[in-house]
DNA sequence: CTATCTTTGCGTCAGATTAACACAAAGATG
DNA sequence: CATCTTTGTGTTAATCTGACGCAAAGATAG
């Protein structure tokens, strides 16, 4: 299947802004440029679409083969299009991010390369080409939803207690939200599920553990901030 | 500025969803092809990106040139990428909906070519290309914006009366909202300003008139369904 | 011109929701 | 063993919401 229209059209990439939950951190998912332009800045990960590929998939594929990374949750986020954003020519960028728990993904060993690295989301060093930008909009984007979606369990382990899930929101929140008002608002939800069992092993008293709800219709939840 | 990328891109266009609003009708705005793929068959309006140019410039090319119209509202709204969206060849296309108020905006006399029409948006017909699909996320996210985010106001005359606004909110939502609740909800929210005036010559009584509150600052209110 | 109807602005009130905070049991700490 | 921290559960007052009443300003019709 071949392009119809008359004009060479620009390149066409994806960027990707990868988070990560780890430690109480949230954290993105930077690479360090080996050449022109912005040789040894930082940069997100992102690649050029290939023949017959879709956006979702070229993002997959930056995940495997750079980060060693496999099923990962993404959504598409944004498109962008200034004319100079890349300083080798036209392109257009369709911006992704996903979400992911280091301990969870399928990182194969040693298999991220050394030019890559986790930054907290608070800490960023500058960014090329128009990065800083794509990776505000991400987390403006992210806050957002986790308010009204469940996206958040996207970051915890499979099974996780109700602390963690609340430390996950006043971390991505960047606010401190009451304890237990937050535990009413997400039992009423529905949106989490007791497993009736307790964490082993903790260093304080053993807390409940809890499930995502994968049967879950509509949004019937609000988090305020 | 020429790509750089070292194979054939996809086509690059834009597609349009323009929502008009008149006589408590919610409108969009359809083309009827008179070309092959979907001759005759009804289409969003749309183009190919030009050299140089933006989306948001293609989009207000497109409603300059094809519709008449200038000064438009408008949002980026996603962007498809299915191999197969368009039978000519890969094709990606960037969405983007408009909210026209058909006696506010300039269109020109006899600008609107005569293959363009507006249809009710409950009573659409088969739409080419994946279309329907793009509409159909342009009415849910115009739906979801409009109950945090005074996005309807563009749709309205530049004043407007309470009555109005509420049909409008009735409208999109394809609901039934309380008149006396919405006009404390809006009026507490401070997105309005009474103009102090009242509208004359109107078939029954004469309502207050108000006026978009162009300085506010965040979301602050919830129209709830 | 008057009786009646519709539209519009403004209020009321019971029930639901929320924010702030108390308390006690389970375990950790030393 | 005394004390501290963490976690689950409640309570309560303030606020918000939804459902609805009412009356004044026109409109409508005989």
């Amino acid at each position: 299947m071949k392009p119809f229209s008359s004009y060479q059209n620009p390149s066409l990439a994806v960027d990707l802004v990868v988070f990560g939950y780890s430690k109480q951190q949230l954290s993105v998912l930077l690479l360090n440029r080996k050449e022109a332009p912005y040789q040894d800045g930082w940069v997100l990960p992102g690649a050029f679409l290939q023949m017959e590929e879709r956006f979702r998939d070229t993002c997959s594929r930056v995940l495997k083969t750079k980060l060693g990374m496999d099923d990962v949750y993404m959504e598409q986020l944004y498109s962008f299009d200034e004319p100079e954003r890349d300083p080798r020519g036209r392109a257009i960028a369709v911006a992704y991010y996903a979400l992911v728990n280091p301990a969870r993904v399928a990182i194969a060993a040693g298999s991220m390369a050394n030019d890559v690295a986790w930054f907290n989301i608070k800490e960023l060093p500058e960014l090329g080409f128009d990065h800083r930008a794509i990776f505000d909009m991400a987390v403006q984007r992210l806050r957002s939803k986790i308010t009204y979606f469940p996206v958040g369990f996207e970051l915890l382990d499979e099974q996780f207690t109700m602390p963690e899930l609340h430390e996950l929101y006043e971390c991505i929140l960047d606010t401190t939200i009451d304890r237990r008002n937050f535990r009413r608002k997400i039992l009423d939800s529905a949106y989490i599920i007791s497993t009736g069992t307790k964490r082993e092993g903790a260093q304080n008293r053993h807390p409940d553990l809890y499930t995502f709800n994968k049967q879950l219709k509509q949004n019937s939840f609000q988090i305020n901030v």
